[in-house]
This record gives C-alpha cells, sequence and structure tokens, in this order.
DNA sequence: CAGAATCCTGTGAGATACTG
DNA sequence: CAGTATCTCACAGGATTCTG
C-alpha cells in the first residue's frame, strides 16, 4: 500500500550515489528519504488513504459503509488501509463486539487534522479537473 | 506510478456487485472510480508527482536537479512523472537545444494552483510526523 | 547532460473462499 | 457483517547500458 518497510535500500553500487553536495543552499527543499516527514508523505500521498479520510470526514463509518461509498477499493485494500491509518493514529477502530459483528471507524484528532489539507487537494481536484482534461486532450492531439 | 490505462476493469461478476443502492443521500461522498476528479485525485495523490510539484515550488529546476533534490527517485521514474505531468498540464518542459542537452522544467499556471494544496499536504506532514510516530510505536507497543 | 531502451523483480491489488 | 487467508498476476519501478 505504501509501508514499505523493507525497502531495499537505494543500492550504495548504484550509479548515482547519493551525488553527495548541492553545496550551496540553492536546492534547500531537499529532504532525504530517510527523513522522517518524507516518511509521513510517503504514507499520505497514497490514494486509497486520501479517499478514505475524505469519506470520514463528516463522521463514523462502518467497514461496509466504507467498502460501498469508496468505489473501486477492494476489501483487503480497504482493511489493509485502515490497520495503516489505525496504527498511525489517524483512525479510531470501534468494535461493539456484537454478533453480527459491528465495527465503526472515525477520525481521531489527529486525523481530523489531516482532514482540511486532503480536503483541499480534493477541492483542487474538483476545481481543475476539466483544465487537466483539456491540457490531456491537447497534449494527445499534437502527439497523435 | 498512477497511470494504469489497462486497469483490469473490476470485473462484473465481482463478488460485491456495484452494490447498487445507497438509497438516501446518507453517503453524498460517493464519488465512483469514473467519476473524473476521482482520477484527477488518483492522478495527485502519488508520491512522486507530490515530491516533484513540492520541488517545483519555488522556480524552474533541470532533470538533473530534480532528480538531485528528490532523493530516491529513479531516472526513470522521474521521467515518467514529468512526462504525466507536462501531459496533464500541470508542469512545462523547456529544451533549449544547446549540446551538451539542457532542459528545464517549470509549473505552468495550472500547475501553480496545485502547489497550495500540495504544500499544505506537506507542511501536515512536517507538523504532525511526531504524533504519528508516537502512536506507531504506542501501537507496536501494544500488539508486541 | 537528458534521456531512451531493456531487463528483471517485488509487491500492490483483485478474485475467491472460509469463519465467528 | 466484518473480516482473514490464499492464490495469482500485472505492473510499478529499480538497475544497467547506450546515445546525440
Amino acid at each position: 500500500m505504501t509501508q514499505r518497510p523493507t525497502r531495499p535500500r537505494p543500492r550504495p553500487g548504484s550509479r548515482h550515489p547519493a551525488r553527495a553536495r548541492l553545496t550551496d543552499g540553492h536546492l534547500a527543499n531537499v529532504y532525504s528519504a530517510a527523513c522522517p516527514s518524507r516518511q509521513a508523505l510517503d504514507r499520505i500521498a497514497d490514494k486509497w488513504t486520501v479517499l478514505i479520510i475524505g469519506a470520514l470526514e463528516r463522521g463514523p463509518l462502518r467497514f461496509g459503509q466504507l467498502r460501498d461509498a469508496i468505489d473501486g477499493i477492494s476489501e483487503k485494500m480497504l482493511t489493509q488501509t485502515l490497520r495503516s491509518l489505525e496504527r498511525d493514529g489517524l483512525v479510531a477502530r470501534q468494535d461493539h463486539g456484537t454478533t453480527p459483528p459491528q465495527v465503526d471507524y472515525r477520525l481521531t484528532a489527529l486525523g481530523t487534522t489531516l482532514a482540511a489539507p486532503v480536503a483541499a487537494v480534493r477541492a483542487w481536484a474538483e476545481r481543475y479537473i476539466v483544465e487537466v482534461e483539456d491540457a490531456r486532450t491537447a497534449h494527445d492531439l499534437g502527439q497523435g
């Protein structure tokens, strides 16, 4: 999904071996893959994560409701992503212990803080999708 | 990366066949995978996309500068993602036609509108990474 | 330098079946 | 209902080499 804990570690014998310098502060916005906030980004910048956070924005939902709300997600990915979000303290899982089982998911306080940025991205997508599509068809026409 | 044009199309014979209803407006934030803004999201919610947009935020960069600025990206993924961004009208490529070749990339006007939301997400990551890590270790300790 | 072309592998992710 | 367990495979994506 996104957690790739056993990332093969960029082999030292690579062709672009770190490329060390960056002598001046010219490229200040460099942050290494090891940088914690980069890892957080890697986690957040994920399709299903964004969609789940978005779906939970308005309140708790049950497993099945999430599955239905997020078109195209498989139960497997839903479960996996929810587990990750739970682990990262963004989503809380509440099992009511009833039978048939009833479990719901809600954003934690931390998760709520993420909802705003995510909503901004979604808003962008909704606002500018037309421009993107236009650019795309224009580009494709140009290329044949 | 994100473009998976030949996605095997969620087979109609699937076990959760659309699940049709959603009778009431209860889950208003459902948008199907076919919905355009969903597709835009699928494109945007990508690790490399976010990082490239972020890197170009402050001004044009050349290919090598981007490669160096974005730790962990391979030349292949950089090229691919740049091509996609170009196609979507978010990034403009300028080839100076010199030898040795010199090409630089900059955000288009459209791309610039995306920089803000993306920056918000990055800001979130930087601000809350600690909480996420804490939650994670707490959770992992709880589970053994 | 900025890529294109190739080869190869890990894993993201769907399909299916089983269970309390 | 809310999962878990498997099997499977396409493809994302890294490594490497080549070129104008």
